[in-house]
DNA sequence: CTGAAAGCGCTTACAG
DNA sequence: CTGAAAGCGCTTACAG
């Protein structure tokens, strides 16, 4: 059978042969080396360049019993706060010198973890971010399966209440908290929410903040005023509507995204509630088209892209500290602050 | 120094010894070898399976030259195009067996094809999918790499007309044509364009459509109705602002993709003007939103996410066939065909 | 049906 | 400053 990459792969020993050293010598200089004599080693180097040479990673990888591969386990690229957190992880990781392995899941409730962190560690990636929604005991099941197998694993997003899990999320209680304070600032009397799914953890912690303001604002907290949506623009179309039909004196909505926001303008034109007079409507995300939805939507920013940032460099120092001496690391989790972004949709209630 | 994992890495010796017979008969029974005893196949199974044993992929990948890993070089995740063209590459990576090495590229203009290809081959991915925009000669420099160093590589998007270069890509002038007929055919006289940047390829083949479209209907082609956005919504804000005080007579706007057609649906709206009575608007990319734009966005859809399947399985062929016989493969470049998703932004011009 | 030997491409102590 | 030897964890012919 011919070799994969049919023409030949070159190796230390093509080098070092040309260069008239041995394969150990060559390696030093690839690895910069200091013992090497001066002449030596521009001699080798001027081989590598001319032959055009590269060190097979997986030889180092295997011998080094590092691959400086990160395994990502994500989710739905499709939506923009998974996205963005994905473009942090990938940058700040590049940055670091390590490359990613993705691995996407698309149904997060039915994620095995111990077959995907079986197959990330038989890949002998030196990390893990875990940056799937916690949804069921996935999160406890990898967190279990990481620590005994002394891999390296940081969550992204998330319950940060485990004891010891290392993870970096967005303070999801704040966002709901702030956004309705922001309501009630404005004259709001009637905050109705269009929440994500019932299983989403940041789904209930912005619901949970929600509840919150309206406590600490001396207003009693109606459960009917929440109605739940699939963070997909149409849900919150339909949700914005029945919420709108039931409570007629309705003057403001927190929704649970961007896209559910969306929807609940659009439900709100089709029935004839202008925006920001009759309904205030606040999002999450802060998504680039939210400043150019009609009328431009206030939202919630959330430095997804930091998170993924963070995590990244969490997952190093974890891998590096596991170098010297093995062992679970105790880290307390890093709850990033959302920001309100104030536009048309509740200006002037 | 000791070794990464801390709780020693299982080898296949371990299960052998365990197992009572040699290594290369428990290598045997892991790659489902027929030549092995019944009851030495269970026995060993067995072991492997209360040891919690898994193979070492990267010594595998080593010995075998097939590291069964694609390199995908993509760019801006924050975009929805891109991210569906990625999460189709992930999913039928996965389903034929393939992990994938992400490597973003966050200004396509700077790639620089020579480093990014011998870092993807220094980790010896298997083929590699080239689906950042065409911008520069990063393409035509890929293609001689490839070529040279004997890589499978597919591009996705771009010019299919680069010859012998496999290549996974939409119908954009298609695209053009088909939005600007269905204008015209809803009476419009005067249609102007909110074009991507000049240096993108997909922008001027919209571009081109769009002339091709006018032409055809025997109307002229006015160049100042063309007006240059960079594919986000302000942009487009800004685009159709600009068009719509130039030319007070337009009656319909083609956006090269959905942000945009929001933006320029925003300065209508700024304008007075009425959506689709007084303009009409088609977008590009059938996001999920644009169902919930006010109006909701007629727009072309894309089939994104299976050009990515399909790049995927076409550079898994190529890898098939450069095991049997190495040397460049002449493919010719398919195209997918888009579709006019018809909502209420050009219903009654 | 099974095992002893060689080797994938590199690096790590160990001598000198 | 440099090289001969051993080995990372696995698989591939080759015997038997």
């Amino acid at each position: 059978m011919p070799a994969r990459n049919s023409l030949k792969r070159l190796t230390i020993r093509d080098v070092a042969k040309v260069a008239g050293v041995s394969t150990q010598t060559v390696s030093r200089v690839i690895n910069n080396h200091p013992d090497v004599a001066a002449d030596t080693l521009t001699r080798v180097q001027t081989v590598i360049k001319d032959l055009g040479y590269a060190p097979d990673i997986l030889a180092r990888s295997l011998i080094r019993g590092r691959s400086h591969t990160l395994g990502i386990v994500a989710f739905g690229l499709e939506f923009y706060g998974p996205s963005r957190v994905l473009t942090g992880i990938e940058r700040q990781a590049a940055e670091l010198g390590y490359s990613i392995s993705l691995n996407l899941v698309h149904r997060p409730e039915l994620a095995d973890a111990k077959t995907l962190l079986a197959s990330l560690q038989a890949r002998r990636v030196d990390g893990v971010i875990w940056a799937i929604p916690e949804i069921g005991d996935n999160r406890a099941r990898a967190r279990e399966i990481s620590t005994a197998a002394a891999l390296p694993l940081v969550f992204v997003n998330g319950d940060p209440t485990v004891v010891g899990a290392p993870l970096i999320g967005i303070d999801n209680l704040a966002i709901g908290r702030l956004a309705t304070e922001h309501l009630l600032a404005l004259g709001a009397r009637q905050v109705g929410v269009v929440a994500g799914p019932n299983d989403w953890w940041e789904a209930q912690q912005r619901l949970a903040g929600w509840r919150q303001a309206l406590t600490a604002g001396g207003l009693s907290v109606d459960e009917t005023l929440v109605a739940v949506g699939d963070w997909g623009a149409e849900s919150g179309r339909l949700a914005g509507q029945s919420l709108l039909e039931r409570h007629p004196k309705l003057d403001a909505i927190f929704a649970g995204n961007d896209q559910m926001a969306l929807g609940v303008m659009y439900a709100a034109h089709a029935l004839g509630r202008r925006i920001p007079d009759d309904l205030a409507v606040v999002g999450v995300d802060n998504i680039p088209e939210a400043a150019l939805f009609w009328p431009p939507l206030t939202s919630m920013r959330q430095r997804l892209r930091e998170a993924g940032a963070q995590a990244v460099r969490l997952v190093d120092s974890l891998i590096g500290e596991s170098d010297d001496s093995p062992g679970a690391q105790v880290v307390s989790p890093t709850l990033l602050q959302p920001e309100l972004i104030v536009r048309t949709s509740t200006r002037g209630v």
